[in-house]
DNA sequence: GCTTCTCTCCGACAAATGTAGTAGGATTCC
DNA sequence: GGAATCCTACTACATTTGTCGGAGAGAAGC
C-alpha cells in the first residue's frame, strides 16, 4: 500500500497535452492554451490541475524569475503505453493481440503507416522464428 | 446536456467482464467469479455495481424464478472500441496510427496473432493499392 | 507610499466511483 | 409455522476528479 499508481483524469490530460505540444509553460500560459482549445476553465482550475499533476509526478515546476514554470516529466508515448497496458489488462487479461486486431480492423491508416506496420510485423516474425535471445 | 455518456469504472468493468466471460449471472454468481479473480468485495458491492451498470445501460436484468439475472447489453469489442477511440482522441487528437505502432512495438504476440496481423496488413495493402471501392 | 495586478496557497464543493451495512420481504427447511 | 437463509432496496461514506473563490505576498505603476 506504499506507492499508489496515480491515474490521469481527462482535465489533467488536457493540461499535460498543452505541455507536450508547447513545451514548458506557466499557469497563465497553460490557461491560454486551454482556452484556445475550447476548455474554458478558471485560472485557479488550471493551477489546481498543474499542482495535482506535480503531486502525481507527471510534471515538475521551476520557480523562474516571476512565476512557476511547469514542464512534463512523462512523454506522451509513456502515457499512451501505460493507458494501453491498462486497457489490455482490464479488457483482455493482458492479451494484446485481440486489441491490436480490433484496432487495425476498425481504424483507417495512411499508406505510410501501413508500411511501418508491415515493417514491425516483419521484425516480429524474425523474433518469433529464432527464439534464442 | 441530454444524454450523458457514462463511463465505466474499474470495478464496474470487472463485473462486466464476468458477464462477458461466463454469460448471464445473478449477483451471487458474479460475486463468486469476482472472488475467484481475486476481487474480494462484499455481496452488496457486487449488487451496487450491477445496479449502476444497469442504470448506465451496460447490462440488463430479468427477474427469473428466484433472483435477478443480469446480462451484458454491450459487447467487449464495443467497449474496447469506445475506449480506444477515447484514447486516440485524447492523446493523438484522433490519429490512430501512432497508437497502433506503439502497441505493436511494446506488446508481445503469439505466432498466431502475428499471422493474423499479417493477414490484416495484406488486406490493407490491397485496399490501398486499388482504391476503387 | 498606496493602489493594482498577478501569483501562490488553501479551502471548498459537487459528481462519480468503490465499498459496504441495514432493513425488510421472500424462500426454504424442518 | 418458525428459524435460517437469500434477495432487493436504500442509505452511507471515503476517495478521486473537476471546478473555483478568497487570503495574502510580491510586482509594478504613478
Amino acid at each position: 500500500m506504499a506507492l499508489k499508481q496515480y491515474e490521469l483524469g481527462d482535465a489533467e490530460l488536457d493540461v499535460l497535452k498543452v505541455l507536450w505540444d508547447h513545451g514548458p509553460a506557466t499557469v497563465r500560459d497553460v490557461l491560454a492554451h486551454l482556452h484556445r482549445r475550447g476548455r474554458r476553465v478558471a485560472y485557479t482550475t488550471a493551477q489546481t490541475l498543474l499542482t495535482r499533476l506535480e503531486h502525481k509526478s507527471f510534471v515538475r515546476s521551476d520557480k523562474s524569475e516571476f512565476a512557476y514554470v511547469y514542464r512534463a516529466r512523462v512523454t506522451r508515448d509513456r502515457v499512451t503505453r501505460s493507458r494501453l497496458d491498462t486497457l489490455v489488462k482490464q479488457l483482455y487479461d493482458g492479451a494484446a493481440g485481440p486489441l491490436v486486431l480490433q484496432l487495425i480492423r476498425t481504424e483507417r491508416f495512411t499508406p505510410q503507416e501501413v508500411d511501418q506496420l508491415q515493417q514491425l510485423i516483419d521484425d516480429l516474425d524474425v523474433e518469433g522464428e529464432s527464439p534464442d535471445d
